[in-house]
DNA sequence: TGTCGTGATGAAATAACATAACATATCTTG
DNA sequence: CAAGATATGTTATGTTATTTCATCACGACA
């Protein structure tokens, strides 16, 4: 099924029908929630689905501007926010930056292998991760609220 | 050892000698490794030291300028850069702020675990982490060059 | 001793990222 | 439809970070 698949960012793939597919899930996972994905919304969702890397909060203003929406930063954070509430989008926090989550409405915290190149970004699941960092907190006595995890480096397309 | 402990943060410990030491660690390798701990670079990482919490650059900028030095924003970030670079010191970007390493010298890139009451911050190995983002970087065919993992939770101390 | 190169520091200006506060519009439900 | 809740738009401002250029300190070495 396309959006299990990790790492997509990382393969050759049919970008439209990834995208499309992804849309279709986040509208059926907010009509199932209860929740609005408005037309603001929506359309911050698909600049971010336009590619695989992660975009400023700016960057995303200057397209909703561009389409007739409110061109000041709010606008921008707003959207940006809900999305990221509701598991439709991810905040990589090393770039300041947003991403579409490629696999909504499956279990989350993913970690992050960035491209220091190309700047892709690819989520990848972290349950081993997510169970060393388990492990590691109940030594400290450490109660785990959100893990980020973002990894550096150089994607295979990059890497010759 | 005190250097060697991890999450001293979160335990009750002498301070003073715990700043001490990692102070005198980080003389010592600077020499060994011939680069220049000069007296705003010292001055910025015993700031860092007087406290288990991350600081904004700022913040160490307002302290630096109340110490004598300049008072432009460069002098902070190029100080905490510096110290970053060398392993003095760790760059918490959820947070957008710095805080010293516990463990100059020793193996690197640790998982942070970060209270979101108290703001204390502490360092612990991650060669569990590693080894499991290793295996996922192997299956996308990435190379890992750095890695950052912060955990956001309630420290022993605030848990009560 | 002088001058050259290098790296460190200082300061001004500005860029980039983010939020507070308030007004207006739009849904939604009784 | 009215009232409340939610969403959007705008102004203003706050916070974090970088670019650029000038100056300074120091070692190498002719």
């Amino acid at each position: 099924m396309q959006t299990a698949n990790p790492a997509t960012a990382f393969r050759m793939h049919d970008h439209d029908s990834c995208s499309d597919t992804v849309l279709d899930r986040a509208e059926a996972l907010s009509v199932e929630a209860g929740i609005r994905m408005t037309r603001v919304r929506r359309r911050t969702l698909e600049i971010l689905l336009e590619e695989h890397r992660a975009l400023g909060a700016y960057e995303v203003l200057e397209r909703l501007a561009a389409d007739g929406f409110g061109s000041q930063p709010p606008v921008a954070y707003r959207a940006l926010e809900f999305l990221v509430q509701n598991g439709f989008a991810h905040r990589i926090r090393r770039l300041n930056a947003f991403i579409a989550c490629m696999q909504p409405g499956e279990s989350h915290a993913p970690a992050f292998f960035i491209c220091d190149e190309c700047g892709a970004v690819a989520e990848a699941p972290e349950e081993d991760v997510r169970g060393a960092l388990d492990k590691a907190a109940a030594r400290l006595g450490f109660r785990i609220a959100r893990v980020n995890v973002e990894v550096l480096g150089t994607c295979p397309a990059c890497a010759e």
